[in-house]
DNA sequence: AGAAGTATTCAGTTATACTAAGTAGAGAGG
DNA sequence: CCTCTCTACTTAGTATAACTGAATACTTCT
């Protein structure tokens, strides 16, 4: 599927909250996981601007690591507000849907 | 819902499109459509400039017709390339919308 | 030494929704 | 007549988020 790009803004976010309140992960994983997801354009320049930004809204504790594979790894989790965040994502998430469920089968004109 | 507009980066056009689709119609009654349908903060501004970006790209064709309300109406109804991009919106739409719901559920973790 | 896989950073670009202000026509009420 | 409200469209500027592309660096294998 080509070109999601513009229809991922505001979710990449939420995939990489949820993904991260799983368990304990990092960048480099966190990428590969959405490749395999199916999101198999999302490079990891872009996750990481995504963590970054995580960071910088104070909705994750970071643990560095050392890894046996290359570079240290940064280790990601949620804490309350990241959870807060989650939640508050897929109500948004679930509103949009059935909104656009709606709209597809067809809507009732006024 | 507040705060969707990240959200529907790239949803709302696709909105737009599928409500042209239905029946020629203009700017004001689009907004007045995405309001009842449950997107009630978006407003005049955002529909307006959404349409000029569709006559930019070629994927509408747009008459002027008088109104017994108020200043003349600019109707827009889909051309072959807007179906095409409609159909597009919707298939793209439909892949992220399944991958949601698999994260969402479980992903099976590689 | 060099290449490949792992792992992170960051400056700059692009696309899209939103803001805010303006223009304008028609009808109603004071 | 003036003002307000509803209808209807335009547009310059802003914010945000994904993406691009280049750089850095550690480990293992050849």
């Amino acid at each position: 599927m080509e070109n999601l790009t513009e229809m991922l803004k505001g979710v990449l976010e939420g995939c990489v909250l949820e993904i991260i309140s799983r368990k304990e992960t990092y960048g480099y994983e966190i990428v590969k996981k959405l490749n395999s997801l199916g999101f198999e354009d999302v490079v990891e320049g872009t996750v990481y601007t995504i963590l970054l930004r995580l960071e910088k809204k104070k909705l994750v504790e970071i643990q560095k690591k050392p890894s046996e594979m290359g570079p240290p790894r940064k280790f990601y989790t949620l804490n309350t507000a990241g959870q807060n965040q989650l939640q508050s994502f897929w109500l948004k998430w679930d509103f949009i849907a059935s909104k656009m469920n709606e709209l597809k089968k067809s809507y009732s004109g006024q």
